[in-house]
DNA sequence: GCCGAAGGTGAGCGGGCGCTTAGCGTGCCC
DNA sequence: GGGCACGCTAAGCGCCCGCTCACCTTCGGC
């Protein structure tokens, strides 16, 4: 992979799917800028700024600055939904599959910090359209780690009493961490994600 | 409580140390605006407009529209911290005051889910001074939290790995409460209470 | 070597922003 | 009951926003 293919923070970035060149130089200029100052603190001039390009040929690859926003948002739910199911889908017990869940997942929003701040707390910045479309992947998000806590339930690993809950509070852990990580703290995206799979297995009941 | 002192969504607000009346009118109709469409997307138009006044009569009593976040944040952490010292320093088992820290915590960040929006997200709108403020409030949460931990591993009712890092899951947890919480939703606070003080419960490895 | 398509620029439009200012009404003090 | 401090409004200033438009390059096809 190339240094381009790097935002500011070193994470690596999975915009390949975006073209020309310019379109994807554009977007990943946006993605630092929405993450650092929030969507609406974010002006034209500062996206084509960092990209290099004037603020006029922003307009020639997207026809608004929310049209970025929702090209943003629906690439990095998709990719965060991609590798939920991958840890979801694979082998292994629930007990298993669920502390590598939440690894993985947590090692996405902790590395991938930049981006995924802005998919998972610029939402209300869409319109309705979009937001609902965007909506509709969190609730496969949702159903996907819904549907690894009731394999464990059913096999008997796992001491749960309310699924829909804690199905929530461990996405909620999970997701607050692209708030809160610091790529110059303490902590690794690794370590991190250990941790975490650790409190997670804990929070279901396993012995 | 007069009807006058509650927010749009039910919430009974704390708000009653900002004097005189317009200027916690002002402030209330800020804290709703900031809640709803972020900061930076709130006017101050808007603001004085929920208030019944002319955008004129802000800035009578705030220096700029900033000040009102940071009264309202400054309160806000306050008040929280109050919340969590409250729990923490009452009398009890370590087990006892971390579902009760967990359990009151929570409670506020469901209910006055508004107010806890606008405490917890909006902290990077604020300007260097004010957030250094606001992070010492901070710091002072996230060392209340540990203190009940640290407590619960010395008398031996806990079985923690890593202190810090369970701390810093603990309390992000409980915060994100403000960002999925629905009032129309199928759960009270009290229920999201009661829940979040169990899975803490486990994640410190009560047996 | 000419042509059209694709991708870019500089200048600027209409509008809404945060905030200011001049002046008005009201009630309290003496 | 005159003066004045206070709370508020109507109007609007200067700025910067998202976005547009007229025009300029570059380059592959024939």
């Amino acid at each position: 992979m190339s240094a381009a293919e790097e935002t500011a923070d070193g994470e690596t970035s999975a915009w390949g799917e975006v073209t020309p060149d310019a379109a994807r130089r554009l977007l990943i200029a946006a993605v630092e800028a929405f993450a650092e100052r929030g969507y609406h603190a974010t002006t034209t001039r500062d996206i084509a700024g960092r990209a290099g390009m004037s603020p006029a040929a922003l307009y020639i690859h997207y026809k608004t600055k929310e049209e970025l926003l929702h090209r943003i948002s629906r690439i990095g739910n998709a990719k965060a939904l991609e590798i939920l199911r991958t840890a979801s889908r694979g082998e292994g017990t629930p007990t298993e599959r669920l502390a590598d869940a939440v690894s993985s997942f947590v090692r996405w929003h902790a590395g991938g910090r930049t981006t995924a701040r802005v998919v998972q707390y610029e939402l209300d910045s869409l319109g309705p359209d979009a937001r609902a479309e965007i909506l509709a992947l969190r609730r496969q998000v949702n159903a996907e780690m819904r549907g690894i806590i009731e394999d464990g339930v059913a096999t008997g690993e796992f001491d749960v009493l309310d699924v829909h809950g804690t199905t929530l509070a461990v996405l909620s852990l999970c997701v607050d961490v692209a708030r809160w990580f610091n790529v110059n703290g303490p902590r690794t995206p690794e370590e991190v994600g250990a941790l975490y799979a650790d409190l997670v297995l804990r929070m279901v009941g396993v012995k």
